[in-house]
DNA sequence: CGGCATGTTTCGCC
DNA sequence: AGGCGAAACATGCC
């Protein structure tokens, strides 16, 4: 999915229908609970939040609708995309490719209230899941706020490489495949490294990297708005920092890109 | 056509 | 029991 930044770009554009009721609703029984729909149905939206990768939004009635994109999901809200573009997803927009829609009162809009919904999410590849009351319980500190206390409890006694830990959502939330090899390349930490073996300057090194760097790539756009661009690892180019070529492996079955010179 | 893609879940195997 | 790694899922694009 888009990863936790872009589902924080999501949650603050979210923040114009919080207060609205719910008019209708309508899912893809194939990624949601059909139960949802009456759930929604009647229901005013509490607050809008953000989990890790998962966008929750909180009806009055106690119950939480949770939206995770998978690789391609996206969010519209009121008719308009705040992400325009999608990376490695289709920049087409096709009705058959939306899994919710939630209709509202008090839009903006005058004419076009009946037929744009308020919230609609759109997956062409169908790996995005709607869900009811989420259980968030299973997930790890939150990236953005990640202490190096909190990272070497998590990391405690894994063998597995640094990187593959980083995209565990149990391990830290909110951290997919680009934001994880940024965060590595700003720590200077060699992605395939054991966890275990890291010192701790090292693991303080990661933490702070997340504080620091992912705030700057929010601001910027999201998670492709690091050094670490889509064309910088599909062109494998020189290294921002130090100008020797990048390094490209597979790890924990997905690609991971690296300078091996300042990643040790 | 082959291969690849911001992700999660499942299934064997230690 | 639980960690680990590979495969599966689903679809569009280059």
């Amino acid at each position: 999915m888009p990863e936790g930044l872009e589902a924080e770009i999501w949650r603050r554009a979210c923040g114009v229908v919080v207060g609205r009721t719910i008019t209708d609703a309508w899912v893809d029984e194939r990624v949601a609970p059909s139960e949802l729909v009456g759930v929604a149905r009647g229901a005013r939206i509490v607050e809008v939040g953000r989990s890790g990768k998962v966008l929750t939004i909180s009806l009055d009635r106690d119950h939480v609708l949770g939206l995770h994109f998978g690789m391609t999901g996206r969010l519209v809200v009121d008719g308009v995309a705040p992400i325009e573009r999608l990376e490695y997803a289709s920049g087409a927009d096709r009705a058959d490719w939306d899994r919710l829609r939630l209709h509202t009162d008090s839009h903006t809009q005058s004419d076009t209230a009946d037929t744009v919904p308020a919230i609609r999410m759109n997956d062409p590849r169908r790996l995005g899941r709607i869900s009811l009351d989420p259980d968030l319980s299973a997930l790890g500190p939150e990236a953005v706020t990640l202490t190096s206390g909190e990272l070497g409890t998590a990391l405690a006694r894994r063998s597995a490489a640094i990187k593959t830990l980083l995209l565990d959502q149990g391990v830290v939330a909110g951290l997919g495949n680009l934001c994880a090899d940024e965060v590595l390349f700003h720590a200077g930490i060699d992605p395939r490294r054991p966890a275990d073996s890291l010192a701790e300057r090292e693991v303080e090194a990661i933490a702070s990297a997340c504080r620091d760097r992912l705030p700057v790539m929010l601001e910027r756009g999201g998670s492709t708005c690091g050094d670490l661009t889509p064309d910088v690892r599909a062109r494998l180019d020189r290294c921002p920092l130090d100008g020797v070529p990048l390094c490209r492996a597979t790890i924990g079955g997905r690609t991971a890109v690296w300078c091996s010179q300042h990643q040790r």
